[in-house]
DNA sequence: CGTGAAATTGACATCGTTGTCACCCGGCCA
DNA sequence: TGGCCGGGTGACAACGATGTCAATTTCACG
């Protein structure tokens, strides 16, 4: 900047004020400058500009998400990557497969950095860590988890009614035995949908089996076993919910291997990409990820620019996707 | 700072010691910092320390692909990300989507943030305009697709092989007319697969059919339409390469609409979720996503650590997934 | 007990910007 | 003619940190 400086004959805050395109600067001056800038190559450091300025923006937002591969962290980081570009603002992402560690240490990073707001998919049980941020104006929005020990915006999906949603469907279809495959129990949105699930049988009448209900499944290889097992019982189940896609693959993969895929009921929680091409095509509880990347990048900018009314909690109603999988007879 | 070394009863440089983990403070010294650090919840600012520090590190990088939501850029982001988290760097990640202005302007954003290094997937034709920052030793890799007009690390796939690969297969399973369907021609990815197709041709001494290849198309849903003027044709292809995965899904559903899906064969370019659990079970030529950002990782981080060998060009055979849409007879 | 080397610590300039305020100049009005 | 106003410009300090180098303290050793 000094060197445009001296190359147009003006002094380092007119060279500023041309970059930060402020008014009160002569047009001859500007172009002079703006050659200046074009012959020397001159790139603006917006980590100084940031330091300096009053308001301290860095123009950059820090997202956390379970796993940035697979697709619904990918989705929501697509979504709002989209709201973000409008700002001129980046995005810092990063994935915390569900470990709490990596989350206290990524928050740290993201603060060092200074960014202007915080998206995350909490893997911590509690983030009570978070208050001396939120208190001293940090913009935090909560995703698909809402926040525990600390109140911030948030964006969730209704997990419960979701898997009553699903489970109801297939109770409706005639299935008196309905396995349930869950993740973690410790995982809020995994309890919630299990007590769906459970919901479901209660309102219709319906005795639970303990025996159909498998939980702390983490993927589909444990959820490919967990089916397995459970088609192995002496009363199998009619019928399945798989609380989170990639156990709804897990099903498929073993109900495909016993041939079983055209005669057990099944309906997944979270559409993925080809679910309808699958045969039988799936059945799901979708929830609409750029919806709620949308919303939570409205949260999240009304913070940024200002807005300090009380934390608000948007909840999202899954829909029920009817394709074929969650439609057959018991 | 000031204020916990004022606590503290020391000198700002010694904070900035402490901070920094540098030698040469007592323990005594060290333990009333960092409980001053404490009380006052001071947190390190990485931008005003990078502006200052000598090498003037920002410990960030820029990734620029193609769509962050698709599961090829996914799982590249993922690869990376777990090398840049082992040396504590961020990643500032974006999608291009094919658009040559959206390139230009972000990795001008990413400039002016002074990253540490850019990985990028181009979308432009030629990358000369990058000629400058390369020359002033910004490490730059680029994967799936070289530079045009500059020259620098590139780690892509040797697509004309893998185009090789499925089309001979088929070839070898008796077809003599495979309908190939290709994304945009401009994109040199697309002209190597389709170059790759051709030449399996030729190698069999098979002739090719103008009316059986199809270009310049972007999404399922253009694949879709192509397939089905396809199959409408008085000679039809009994098979088809489709050259980018989300044709291949498109070209799924047009044989599945018809059900012909177990009646012509296909192989995909690019594996995908769930491509085994289709029925038939989808062929494919597969890039190894994993193995591909571990290198580009590898090439970047070590330019960032200085090293200035002359830039690397890392090629990656691609393999053939047999699964059973592909050996589909004629 | 003196000496020199090593270990600690601090003062100050500086990184690349922008906020503040003062200055200069020409034009307008009384 | 004098005073005032407003647009254009620049000098300087400051943002939050670290590099440099000098000052001070500590300690081993003769």
């Amino acid at each position: 900047m000094r060197d445009v400086a001296a190359l147009a004959g003006v002094s380092l805050k007119t060279v500023s004020r041309v970059v930060n395109n402020e008014a009160g600067v002569s047009t001859d001056v500007r172009t002079r400058v703006e050659r200046a800038i074009g012959q020397l190559g001159y790139q603006h450091n917006l980590a100084a500009s940031t330091l300096r300025r009053s308001d301290g923006r860095s123009n950059t937002v820090g997202v956390l998400l379970q796993d940035v591969s697979n697709s619904f962290s990918a989705g929501m980081l697509r979504a709002l990557e989209d709201a973000a570009r409008e700002r001129d603002v980046a995005i810092l992402a990063s994935s915390l497969d569900e470990e709490p560690d990596r989350e206290h240490s990524l928050v740290g990073s993201l603060i060092r950095r200074r960014v202007d707001g915080l998206v995350m998919m909490p893997t911590t049980q509690r983030q009570d860590y978070l208050a001396d941020e939120l208190r001293s104006g940090l913009p935090v929005v909560f995703v698909d988890r809402g926040p525990k020990g600390v109140d911030a915006d948030s964006v969730v999906v209704d997990n419960r009614a979701g898997a009553l949603l699903a489970t109801t469907h297939m109770l409706e279809h005639g299935h008196r035995r309905i396995a349930y495959l869950g993740d973690l129990n410790r995982i809020s949105t995994a309890a919630a949908r299990r007590a769906g699930y459970r919901q479901a049988h209660k309102d219709a009448g319906v005795p639970l089996d303990p025996a159909l209900e498998v939980g702390d499944l983490r993927g589909d290889t444990d959820a490919r076993e967990a089916m397995d097992r459970l088609l192995d019982l002496d009363d199998p189940p009619t019928a399945v919910f798989a609380a989170r896609n990639s156990l709804a693959i897990g099903a498929v993969q073993s109900l495909r291997a016993r041939g079983l895929a055209h005669r057990v009921a099944l309906v997944g929680f979270d559409d993925f990409p080809l679910a309808d091409l699958l045969d039988p095509p799936l059945t799901v509880v979708r929830q609409d990820v750029r919806r709620i990347g949308t919303e939570v990048a409205r949260l999240l900018f009304a913070r940024i620019d200002g807005d300090d009314a009380p934390p608000r909690h948007v909840v999202i109603e899954p829909v029920l996707v009817v394709r074929g999988s969650g439609e057959i007879a018991p």
